[in-house]
DNA sequence: TTCGCCGCTGTAACCGTTTACACGAACACG
DNA sequence: CGTGTTCGTGTAAACGGTTACAGCGGCGAA
């Protein structure tokens, strides 16, 4: 009932523990039959090496700690489903943290999972990263999701924000909408600065002007801002630092009898699942997010095999069209 | 860098390591200038104890497994956030694992958390949860999400889906619907038969036939369900076994010009965030998916200090009437 | 035969904690 | 001034693995 112990396993077929340990572990020389017998009498006795006195010996835990700003809603569900993925293929366990968007909050994580991991994925949703830098110091290789500062000495996943913001912003503006108002998102945050400076860059392009208004990333505020433009006038386009806000701002506007896209354009950004679902389906900019998951868990990986460089790797996000910003053609 | 140990520290406090060890695990008496000293030092160490030799030590980890089917989508991520919520509430860590919907899969991780967790909450998509038990013993006690079963030798939640599935297929009959179609979940998955049990119940009280088509929980097998109900005949209402499929058959309905409610009422089951955004907004049986998961991490700490007794306990979903079933009032 | 080598196995040290037990000092009490 | 208690602390034995090193039998070569 205890679980079976490697002294257990020795006894049993007959030999000493050194011999077991070998056998499980595939090294080193075993001559054939003691093996066999070995291995008979493990399975027989359910024996399952004991992690933590594995851990202690071999500073090896087999587990990849994995701290996120939120584990709410579909863009993180989609991030962890990728991680997960390549985790049960390289046989790694997957430790799972939340910082609810505290940086504090978020060392507290990293601090906690010191020896517990062999490596950290990490995304950090201010731009005070240095803290955590600090904090995850000796638990092994970070590695970073999302623009995040620090400067190039731990490989990172960003995602190109400015591009794709400039790409959504042009289409808008291609429609020929002329006031295109942006929802921003909170200001601390790198990737909604990033998207902004795409969206004025597109603008002033296009010469038309800035229209900025104040967002956090959550539906909520996609709300408050619909809001806003209803009583200051409407705008013919608005873009929304993120799919959530977007659709906020789709709920807030179609309750106030605004057609979209016929009367005002609306897109988004990041592409999560619900963004197919909403009436109309939503514009947005499609990031890989699944798969960016996967990709900074190899790269856990290889770090901890000692390979894998630092620096960021760049994800183009893809500019898909939809029906709320398809209507209207003059 | 390569972190502190215990006599690191009891070497600079000019201590033995069990005087750091008490002082830090604050039980017995330690002289206050010592503990103050020891503190001190700890701190300025940035020392952090191992947890692989205190797991080694104690028999205790602080970390809770979690074995879903899958991560992906609104459901799950839901329960994810509800357990984070009361792991971290709590101290504990989360161990995550999916299953992919395979038993043996499961069971594989089920193992593997042996010696790594103090206890374990896990989902079984399917009726064959022995395995799982088998699996799992060991590695603390277990906790059951979902009609398992078990039989009632360990806690579990389950949801009253029999009562949801009454009352939403009875909510339906009473808008003068007559031909209600059902679109089942997968067979072998007690949720979905009860969900069934209690479709078939109202539909025969309510003097109706039954109608049932075949369904595995997907967005793509909802699709395909409307599409064989837009070959048969379409039925007053279509009643899913689950959200996603009440999406999928929207979507495709919705393609092939029915209008809904107006030509078809529609309802599905769960209450995932996405239902409320979808147009128009689904009647479903809203399952509370986050506290289920607070109160399953709860039962595991309650279950470790060895309260709380096995059984279920039953939720009953509360019904949601929203304007895809709202439409026709005769 | 003797020596060296090789293939296989066992012994024991170590990983970093917790904790039962022992021990010494201080102190009250008869 | 012994003796028993209490308080604070140190010593050492677990916990369950991995692995360097030693040992031992058999075999080929000198």
């Amino acid at each position: 009932m205890k679980g079976a112990t490697i002294h257990d396993v020795a006894r049993a077929a007959d030999v000493s523990i050194a011999t077991v340990s070998r056998t499980l572990n595939g090294i080193e020389t075993v001559a054939a039959p003691t093996r066999d017998r070995v291995l008979r009498v493990a399975g027989e006795l359910d024996y399952i090496p004991h992690s933590a006195a594995r851990a202690l010996s071999t500073r090896r835990t087999d587990t990849v700690g994995v701290v996120l700003p939120d584990l709410h809603g579909e863009f993180f569900s989609e991030l962890i489903r990728g991680i997960d993925l390549a985790a049960r293929g390289a046989g790694l366990h997957l430790l799972l943290s939340s910082s609810h968007g505290d940086a504090a909050e978020a060392a507290i994580a990293l601090r906690a999972m010191r020896s517990r991991v062999d490596s950290i994925i990490v995304m950090i949703p201010s731009a005070s990263v240095d803290l955590a830098i600090a904090a995850g110091r000796g638990a092994g290789p970070m590695v970073f999701l999302g623009e995040s500062g620090c400067n190039g000495d731990h490989p990172s996943f960003v995602v190109d924000n400015y591009a794709g913001a400039f790409a959504i912003a042009e289409h808008l503006a291609q429609s020929s909408h002329r006031r295109i108002a942006f929802v921003a998102g909170p200001s601390d945050n790198i990737d909604a600065r990033e998207r902004q400076r795409g969206y004025c860059a597109a603008v002033r392009q296009a010469g038309a002007e800035e229209w900025i208004v104040e967002g956090d990333f959550t539906e909520q505020s996609g709300r408050e801002a619909a809001r806003l433009l209803l009583s200051d006038g409407l705008p013919d386009a608005v873009f929304c630092a993120n799919d959530m806000m977007a659709i906020g701002c789709l709920e807030a506007l179609r309750d106030a009898g605004v057609r979209i896209p016929d009367d005002v354009a609306l897109a988004g950004f990041d592409d999560i699942p619900i963004a197919r679902y909403v009436s109309p389906p939503l514009t947005t900019a499609a990031v890989p997010i699944a798969e960016i998951g996967r990709r900074a868990l190899e790269c856990c990986i290889d770090k901890i095999a000692g390979r894998a460089p630092d620096g960021q790797r760049v994800f183009k996000p893809k500019l898909v069209i939809r029906e709320s910003s398809a209507g209207r053609t003059e």
